[in-house]
DNA sequence: AGCACGCCGACT
DNA sequence: GTCGGCGTGCTC
């Protein structure tokens, strides 16, 4: 009788991705429990692997189960008693690789930080028997009575309509003497976007009822609203983070306090990997905000991590957002979510002016009509003013004053811009000084700004508005909050500071020029920028979005942004593009990529595109995309695997006659939207 | 990955 | 008849 542990390796390899059994001595007997760290020896004795042990089981010679029938080599070492690694991530990791068709390795390295020796230490000091305060549950303000609160009590899942406008926190309990404010507190934190006080109230419901929350959400501004108005309903031991910019110790730290008691786990993309005990909620802000789009191998979006672990842990599922995504609408026209709007919602008062506007017209004047143009001065006199445009700096680019050419760069070939007046014309791509310029096709040596910046508008909205205030935000002048007094407040697209109490006015201008950019998500992108610009507008207040007519403008004034998801949809299945269907990039030489898609069968639909060279990663590599249904997934990705692992042990030699190890002969990545970036 | 195994060409 | 080349395949 034996104790065997099965473990999965810390491999990229996915030749490797699957559990091995290894002997457990007899002095680890006690504490080789699932979850920890262990190293391993692999192949040769010499050779060692970091893993995680998953499962232990009682091995003696009449066991049963499929065993492995040689020798087990035994644990090597059990790094630490500290069982990092729950069992729902395993499941979770496991499941969304499989998805993609990569290696869970590679998402327990998304959801599990390297080890830290003193905070493991701490955590294994703590105090056992601390029970943390209990949480109240408030009702979820601003939806219909009892709406909300049944879709949690009931573990569904819906898509949820935020409440477009800045809300005013409830005074907050009574304040815990143990308990720290926390650190950034700002100093008027009454006011939050309603999103923030729902998600919030939702996860304080769940927290009651002693189950954890996991909300993501896009950016930092966002979690810091989201903590705000946590703060205010349940006690700061009870919010764990996640985030990008924490060290390695405190996402360890977090890890741990997550697995201790219920919490509501809070982050951006890594937070949905937390592993938060008793899931009863999971729920993400704008779905269709880039930031969730994963960069690290296996690629999977937080949208999708968030599906996969709703349907293991039976938790309730909410998708919150002004904007509808189109994978969010397709999930809602399948009855998979339900749509929930809130009740008698003080929308913006969006009034579209679908003027054309001069594309030569560079004065603020020629940008915003009249109707706009008075509203915003009347409206700057008792409040502050946001106007949302496309490019930061002073403009787009920079010409030659006397012969109108381009201006570009003598190193690079980019180019020039002027991030603010005045300043030394700078390349855009390599950022090199440009001092002295002079033109190469007339010899001129001055410059003219063209575009519209947000310098340059503000420079422009200053002249007009003499004795207002002028602020400007954007992403190398970020501002998170402006104060509730008079001002003008010129912001790129997704860069609009807050204001206590909402803008009494908001003006969006870019518009045309912003959906202009080629691309298949480009209407859902703008529809974004706009919403989430014209909700940060006080309860009601206008939004004049200039330049803009039809069906966006309709759904815009209507506030019915489902609208558009729902149209974009259709001609999506029309055209056979994501979200309609899944896509899989098949990348490698013709041969391996041929046969791939020759193993799918008759999984795929509509015609494979390509395989066209692209000489990435080296010369005579070729790409291929395939589209599949969503209930050919499971099939496609286990096919294209099998296929990885069947090409990844076999070496080529490279053409020249030296013979090396080349890239791997075949390369799939699942849902990956860049092929598609500028269909 | 990295290392052992194994099946063909030139050697004491 | 054997040594060693590198392609092939496996790792509990």
């Amino acid at each position: 009788m034996t104790t065997v542990a099965r473990v999965v390796l810390d491999s990229p390899l996915p030749q490797l991705d699957r559990l091995f059994d290894y002997r457990v001595p007899a002095e680890h007997e006690d504490t080789c429990v699932p979850g920890v760290r262990v190293k391993v020896p692999l192949r040769t004795g010499a050779r060692m692997s970091d893993a995680y042990v998953i499962e232990v089981v009682e091995d003696g010679p009449g066991a049963p189960g499929g065993a492995f029938p040689g020798e087990l080599s035994a644990i090597e070492t059990l790094v630490s008693p500290v069982p990092v690694l729950a069992p729902e991530i395993w499941t979770l990791a496991r499941a969304v690789a499989d998805r993609a068709a990569g290696v869970a390795s590679d998402v327990l390295r998304l959801a599990v930080p390297t080890r830290q020796v003193r905070v493991e230490k701490a955590w294994l000091a703590r105090d056992p028997d601390h029970v943390p305060p209990p949480v109240e549950a408030p009702a979820v303000t601003g939806y219909g009575p009892g709406v909300l609160e049944g879709i949690l009590t009931a573990n569904q899942r819906a898509a949820v309509a935020a409440i477009p406008h800045p809300v005013q926190l409830p005074a907050p309990p009574p304040a815990d003497a143990e308990a720290e404010a926390p650190a950034d507190a700002p100093a008027d934190p009454a006011w939050v976007p309603g999103w923030a006080l729902t998600l919030a109230e939702a996860a304080a419901r769940t927290l009651a009822t002693e189950r954890s929350a996991v909300i993501a959400v896009p950016d930092f501004r966002d979690l810091t609203d989201l903590e705000r108005a946590l703060h205010a309903l349940v006690p700061a031991e009870r919010v764990v983070r996640f985030d990008a910019k924490q060290s390695n110790g405190q996402r360890a730290k977090a890890l741990l306090q997550a697995r201790t008691h219920p919490v509501v786990a809070i982050g951006n993309r890594t937070a949905m990997y937390a592993p938060a005990t008793d899931l009863g909620l999971i729920a993400m802000w704008d779905d269709g905000d880039a930031s969730f789009i994963e960069p690290r191998a296996p690629y999977v979006h937080t949208r999708d991590v968030a599906l996969v672990r709703a349907a293991q842990s039976g938790a309730a599922l909410l998708f919150l957002s002004h904007a509808r995504s189109t994978d969010v609408q397709r999930l809602v026209e399948l009855h998979w979510l339900d749509d929930v709007t809130p009740l008698r919602a003080a929308v913006p008062k969006v009034i579209p002016t679908a003027q054309q506007v001069s594309a030569e017209g560079f004065a603020a004047q020629a940008r915003i009509p009249s109707s706009a143009w008075r509203a915003a001065r009347e409206a700057s006199r008792t409040g502050p003013v946001l106007v949302q445009v496309a490019n930061p700096g002073f403009g787009t680019g920079l010409v030659c004053a006397d012969c109108g050419e381009r201006a570009h760069c003598r190193v690079c070939g980019g180019p020039l811009g002027s991030p603010t007046h005045g300043a030394v014309p700078q390349c855009r791509f390599c950022g090199a000084l440009a001092a002295g310029y002079r033109c190469p096709t007339c010899g001129g040596g001055k410059l003219k700004a063209v575009g519209q910046g947000a310098q340059r508008t503000a420079d422009e909205l200053g002249r007009a508005f003499p004795g207002t205030r002028i602020i400007v935000a954007d992403g190398s002048r970020p501002i998170d909050e402006v104060p509730a007094r008079p001002a003008v407040v010129v912001a790129t697209r997704g860069a609009e500071p807050s204001t206590p109490g909402g803008y009494a006015c908001v003006l969006l201008l870019d518009g045309e020029k912003m959906l202009g950019r080629e691309g298949l998500r480009v209407q859902e992108e703008v529809l974004r920028f706009w919403t989430n610009a014209a909700a940060k507008g006080a309860p009601g207040a206008e939004a004049y979005l200039v330049g803009i007519g039809g069906s966006l403008a309709t759904a815009m004034a209507l506030w019915r942004l489902d609208t558009p998801a729902h149209d974009e949809l259709v001609d999506r299945r029309e055209l056979m593009f994501p979200p309609a269907v899944r896509v899989a990039t098949l990348t490698g030489t013709e041969e391996a990529v041929t046969a791939a898609v020759e193993a799918l069968g008759e999984a795929p639909v509509g015609p494979v595109l390509g395989p066209v060279p692209v000489d990435d990663p080296v010369p005579g590599t070729v790409r291929a995309i395939v589209r599949f249904p969503y209930a050919h997934g499971t099939e496609v990705a286990a096919t294209l695997k099998a296929e990885v692992i069947r090409r990844s042990s076999t070496r080529r030699v490279l053409p020249g006659g030296n013979r090396r190890r080349a890239a791997p002969t075949l390369r799939a990545r699942l849902d990956d939207a860049e092929p598609f970036a500028e269909v």
